[in-house]
DNA sequence: GCTTGGCACTCTGAACGTGTGAGTGCCAGG
DNA sequence: CCTGGCACTCACACGTTCAGAGTGCCAAGC
């Protein structure tokens, strides 16, 4: 079939560019793949490519680069997932085996990847807004000021000290400890929150008072939008290896690496961990990022999607390895909090 | 006197070469500078410059540029610092005042400091052992378990659940929490830990159990190293403009700012908030970085040095301007470390 | 004893030509 | 539909030249 070999010249294209970061012409081609036909029928091919919009030329009389358009094609239709090496399968778990708590199982992550994929790696911590209550503990401080104890399920940990209005006694404090938790333990914060408002209007009158300040500094610990934005950067050096057009995209790249938002934003929406989404140039929401792409999935505990996590690198990149690495990393990952 | 024109000649050519990044020659010299010689004089001066090591030619017929040790005169003798603008003092003042907690101090510090330096900007996060104790909680959640919470002076909060070898009644862990904040409180966590040993002895044999395993909860928490490691690093985005020798230095360079322990060797001892330590290219203890230069001081409330913080840029900076800006914002958290 | 103008010298970096080679498009024949 | 051949096009590497900035040194002047 025609179609198949134009869509192997593709890959064979790609492929080479990647590997040399050069141009690739047809007589190259023929050598290095066994193709089974000459350069000049490469070679047309190459015009049909070009013609669809899935390679061009830097200039003329030089080989074809692959487009945006031709690497989409590419990692949707023309590469399989690379199998990661024994040893790299190692190294994940011996790696991933020892951490203590949630900051080192970040981490960890977040070096791994940078350095399976040498590239920039992203981790986000997983989120308050999707993780679910674990426990929330209320103990007396003084008469009127109760300590506030929420732990979540992807075990983070937040605390907020409460003035009450009204002093509250130590049976009242264990009833209302019984309560919030029958109420709220594994709900999901969004849940707990809408479950939690309505919770004064259980009480009597002149008992909701010292309730409802309880209940507003839980949803408002719940609803801290500053560990939300929290991630994990890495591998910022492979910046270094961008080679061509560094300073054109190294730039733009460290000012996103400093902006959390920015960074979640590249990342995108958590899907499941067993997809991995790849954002090639200018399909990214930032212009100045048009030369590069972001390989990223969900990961979090029986395959729900908590966080996202990723890594960011030029268009020019090896997709089927970073894909391996990201989706590798993230399901190891998922498993140990599985575990914890 | 002949020694004062050579010092005004060296100078010269380190604000002339700071601002163009070119060598600077002779004639150019005296026309940007009011010398009041010839630029046959300064020639001679610079011969002699060069020949003591303080200047250096990057190939016969440039300009000179200044060696390490023509930078290090330069930041001894040769610059005052310089002040700040109002625009300046206002920016700082306004952007600390909003911060909210420690993080947010020291996340604010960093961005301020790169934008008023347009370097690299590293702030250490008050370091434990320094810090004193302001308050230990200790909170029963059941018979044989509580939840230990320890604040410090640095505003810093760690907790702890710990469980006991035996019970222990309500009355008792008042007694206790009485006890050990009367003993710790206000103690520096080295002197603190030193009394905490002790307390064990202090109570009957048999009660000595649960004591024993508080304490060691305790002293484990305020000797915990990995807070004592946090950095934060900001205007990372500013590597890109070094512009010359780029790729040499930006690599290393990338490679330290992530890890933390190798940034903290740079910054060096915190030494009083009054002092500003400058710290130039080979000068420094990686070799790597060599074109690189450290502006750095402590910090703390009352002018105790809990911390460290600085810039590092290369050594073709404007130190006078770094200098100023290091100092400033260190006054300015201190003051804030006071009130908080 | 400094300072200075003059002068010859050096060397980089920009500008310019030139040529080579990789790569292309197209065409005619298989 | 494939293929060999051929003319054509450029980028890039290379050598050459040239101007300009800068130097060191010397002899004269203050």
């Amino acid at each position: 079939m025609v179609e198949d070999r134009k869509l192997a010249v593709l890959r064979a294209i790609v492929e080479d560019y990647v590997a040399t970061q050069e141009p690739v012409g047809s007589k190259a081609l023929v050598d290095r793949h066994q193709l089974g036909v000459s350069p000049a029928t490469v070679r047309n091919d190459m015009a049909a490519l070009e013609e669809e919009g899935f390679i061009t030329q830097p200039h003329t009389s030089a080989g074809r680069i692959p487009t945006d358009k031709g690497y989409r094609l590419f990692v949707d239709r023309l590469s399989q997932v690379k199998p990661l090496s024994a040893a790299e399968k190692r190294a994940i778990a011996s790696l991933l085996e020892g951490a203590i708590d949630l900051d080192d199982v970040v981490q960890r992550s977040v070096r791994l990847l940078a350095q399976l994929t040498r590239q920039v790696a992203i981790v986000q911590y997983p989120t308050l807004s999707r993780s679910t209550v674990r426990h929330v503990e209320v103990v007396p401080l003084t008469a009127a000021r109760v300590l506030l104890v929420l732990i979540l399920s992807t075990g983070r940990v937040e605390q907020r000290v409460v003035e009450l209005p009204a002093t509250l006694d130590d049976e009242r404090v264990a009833d209302l400890r019984t309560r919030l938790n029958r109420t709220i333990v594994g709900e999901r914060l969004a849940d707990a929150t809408a479950r939690l408002v309505v919770l004064p209007d259980e009480y009597e009158p002149e008992q909701r008072g010292p309730v409802a300040v309880l209940v507003a500094a839980l949803v408002e610990a719940m609803s801290d939008h500053r560990s939300d934005e929290r991630v994990a950067v890495g591998g910022t050096a492979n910046l270094a290896r961008f080679g061509d057009g560094f300073d054109v995209a190294i730039r733009p790249m460290l000012e996103a690496l400093e902006e959390h938002v920015v960074l979640l934003r590249l990342l995108g929406e958590a899907t499941s961990s067993s997809t991995v989404t790849v954002r090639i140039g200018h399909e990214g929401p930032y212009q100045e990022l048009a030369t590069t792409s972001v390989v990223a999935t969900g990961y979090g505990p029986g395959d729900e999607a908590l966080a996202t996590l990723g890594i960011v690198g030029p268009t020019r990149m090896d997709y089927p390895g970073s894909m391996a690495a990201v989706r590798a990393v993230a399901r190891y990952v998922s498993r140990i909090l599985d575990e914890g």
